[in-house]
DNA sequence: TCGGATGTCTAGCACTGCTAGCATCGAGTG
DNA sequence: CACTCGATGCTAGCAGTGCTAGACATCCGA
């Protein structure tokens, strides 16, 4: 390999983060409306062109936004779910976390969750962090199954956490209510 | 008051039903995407402007068409509520009237729920519609409070049911497992 | 029949995502 | 060293968006 080629892969590698980089913080500092191709070349300091010389188009940058978080996401219940001995703790420790990112980072909750980006969930080619991040709620979810199979009780319980995580974002459920309904779905889930 | 100016006035409300029917019907057919302000005018035969003298902005006209909706999935909850005596039935009639409303017409949920239309929820001058779907929901979790609060209880239950939903429109749950996380859901609930 | 108010439309603004086509620059060859 | 030629990034522009100012017509009451 030539090594001025390998220079330019890494210059572009470089400049391929540097646009999704951009494009989180203008996102998490304005939302997603203020993430316009024109105002994020110009944080780049590149011409709108070249973000389509990376990415597909708008929606492949926020793609990629999401995979990021996403990842962000597993490791933090993993973090909370490995804290703790008991099952009971360990699944209370990542209920909150999962609550915790939904509402301390709205932006990227959206482009992972609730923004239409078919990140082809499910399939077997899902992105290893999607994986992951179904992975830590499995194992956590686990010791509570009994005879129900599990991955469907994993599905019923995501499902109820993004339930509250979108609708607290919305507005729609009393702010000062948030930990009692967190403790009366873990007493009702397990 | 003056027979003229009532006729201007039926006539006025009767353009107001005409461009909500529209964007309802255009948003159902092709997704809120294709309801723009020039296909919405070209619907109903007048030009842009026109819009604009009956809603503030296109949120407000997304906004009438959400409303209308709630009060709808407050009628069908109502019904599959008071078709059973048994408590039980009715909570599990009751969750699938909802989740079969979310599938069914994806357009119009994502108005109601998804979308940020601020709807004011919560507040004590929440429309009748709001107060009347979320009144339907205590009535059938009232039986299973216990001594959970049953506001917070209804609020578990919503958003169960809130994540099922806007995870199965995303493809991001297995579509052939939908009654088991139904049962599963419920099992725990009761 | 006329004046004025009411209503509607045309035309346009500032913005969006995206792209065609043109410079410019640097690497490899004679 | 000179030169070609391909890669790279830019300017300019297209079609579409939500929304509005101002011209125009139409109809009512006097």
């Amino acid at each position: 390999m030539v090594p001025i080629q390998e220079r330019r892969e890494r210059e572009r590698a470089e400049r391929h983060r540097l646009i999704v980089d951009a494009a989180r913080e203008l996102a998490e500092a304005e939302g997603w409306d203020a993430v316009t191709t024109r105002r994020l070349a110009e944080r780049v300091e590149y011409s709108q062109p070249v973000l389509y010389s990376h990415f597909k188009n708008k929606d492949a940058i926020v793609r990629a936004v999401a995979l990021q978080a996403i990842g962000d996401l597993a490791e933090r219940m993993r973090a909370a779910r490995t804290a703790h001995r008991s099952p009971a703790k360990a699944l209370r420790a990542l209920a909150d976390a999962y609550l915790d990112f939904a509402a301390t980072r709205p932006a990227l909750y959206d482009a992972m969750f609730v923004r239409e980006v078919d990140l082809s969930f499910g399939t077997a080619e899902s992105p290893p962090e999607l994986r992951a991040a179904f992975g830590e709620l499995v194992a956590v979810v686990e010791p509570f199954a009994g005879d129900d199979d599990v991955e469907t009780l994993t599905e019923v319980l995501w499902s109820a956490l993004h339930g509250q995580a979108t609708l607290n974002q919305g507005r729609r459920l009393r702010p000062d209510h948030h930990r009692a309904r967190v403790e009366v779905l873990l007493s009702r889930f397990c």
